[in-house]
DNA sequence: TTTTGGGTAATTTGATCATATTTTTATCTA
DNA sequence: TAGATAAAAATATGATCAAATTACCCAAAA
């Protein structure tokens, strides 16, 4: 093992696997999550999964469900107009405040960023969309500089990327967020009110499928 | 000790605990925490006190500086004006929805802590005045059934709440949010729109002094 | 002689784990 | 079906190890 890791602590470790876990769909909403099961799963300690537990828990990417019962919760009609507002609220914003300041090496990421998404669009790989996508947009939302509001938008990816992800599963990518070539070239042309528009809709895309989904007979 | 008490687990107390003593300005913005500290202070184990403190941090509560410092964050020009642009989109939002489903008994609620609200102004109760204030937003918050945003709230809360008892301690409540009549006017007459201004104008008088207090020169 | 700088030792603090206790769930019998 | 018992899982404590900060002391320079 190289001696840059033995910085970071087991319990951040945890942290991070288990909300990648989250973030890309590897946990279903309503599956159940137990310390014990992740303690063999992820070969941890006690202590650093369950402090990895309490972490996500606060985020709302797990629910303690009353009696000691913790699941990856599922969307309800409810939570997602939630999402919805607080999403196109705080989301276009980051793009606002990062359009002003992104530099050349961030817009060279982003444009790399957009050419593996486009390749896993082509490859059907939903798990490589997922992950090109989420790291698409916080690429451009930390060019903000605005950690209160990033913080705020890693929570409701949280909240949100599970469900994207049975939507994605269930019916491929068809009509799922690729707005990302009008959010570059805005993000080109320095102009944030169409930058922050363009993030707008592809937001509104994503939460327009996963509506259609839940609106759906069978649950 | 009842027996009522036994079903609430210590890490939840610990936590509750702690967060209160951030929200109304226990701890001020700066001041070290430690793991140890809190284990003798609070008189928990130490799992208890780890789990909470992780939780905090990832609500935005408390900070982990680099090499196992931890404290409450102290606020910015920058972190505000995130906190401002967050809190005037989420709270209105929140009172907006409160107000088609307002219960009697939660406006009775409302007038009553809005009575003890006053008292404590008579009396200068800064740390009276802070409770009830946050009793009253998030009482009218609770009743839009709308967790999520609620959740966001809550952490927009304990960001700002550290700062606002600095203000209160300094300058005393004048031209400290007294917007609550007005509040409480709209809410009777069932006025989403009047209310949700209501609220808006009452936030914003809390941020500018805090705005005022950060923009003097003396740290 | 006093002050400052560097380095080492001691204390404090954090991370992780193993264990004991309590609570919940599942099963079996009446 | 209901109650009791057993198994499993979660909570909470304390111990141990590692890391880091602090305190202290000695040496060198002013």
């Amino acid at each position: 093992m190289p001696e840059s890791a033995r910085k970071i602590p087991i319990h951040e470790l945890t942290y991070e696997r288990l909300r990648d876990m989250v973030l890309f769909g590897e946990l279903e909403p309503g599956q159940p999550v137990t310390i014990q099961g992740l303690i063999v799963d992820l070969g941890a300690g006690m202590t650093p999964v369950r402090e990895a537990i309490r972490r996500l828990c606060s985020q709302g990417a797990l629910e303690l469900q009353g009696n000691r019962r913790i699941c990856v919760p599922k969307l309800t009609l409810e939570a997602l107009d939630q999402l919805a507002f607080a999403r196109l609220k705080i989301e276009p914003q980051l793009a606002l405040m990062a359009c002003m300041r992104l530099s050349d090496t961030s817009m060279i990421s982003l444009q790399e960023i957009d050419q593996r998404l486009d390749q896993a669009i082509a490859l059907d790989d939903v798990q490589g969309y997922l992950m090109q996508n989420y790291q698409f947009h916080f690429t451009l939302y930390r060019a903000a500089a605005a950690p209160i509001l990033l913080d705020m938008a890693q929570s409701l990816w949280l909240r949100f990327g599970p469900s994207l992800r049975v939507v994605c599963g269930r019916y491929g990518r068809g009509g799922l967020p690729d707005r990302h070539h009008d959010v570059l070239r805005a993000a080109r042309e320095g102009d944030p009110a169409v930058l922050a528009e363009a993030i707008g809709a592809d937001l509104l895309q994503g939460i327009d499928q996963v509506r259609l989904a839940l609106e759906e007979p069978n649950a």
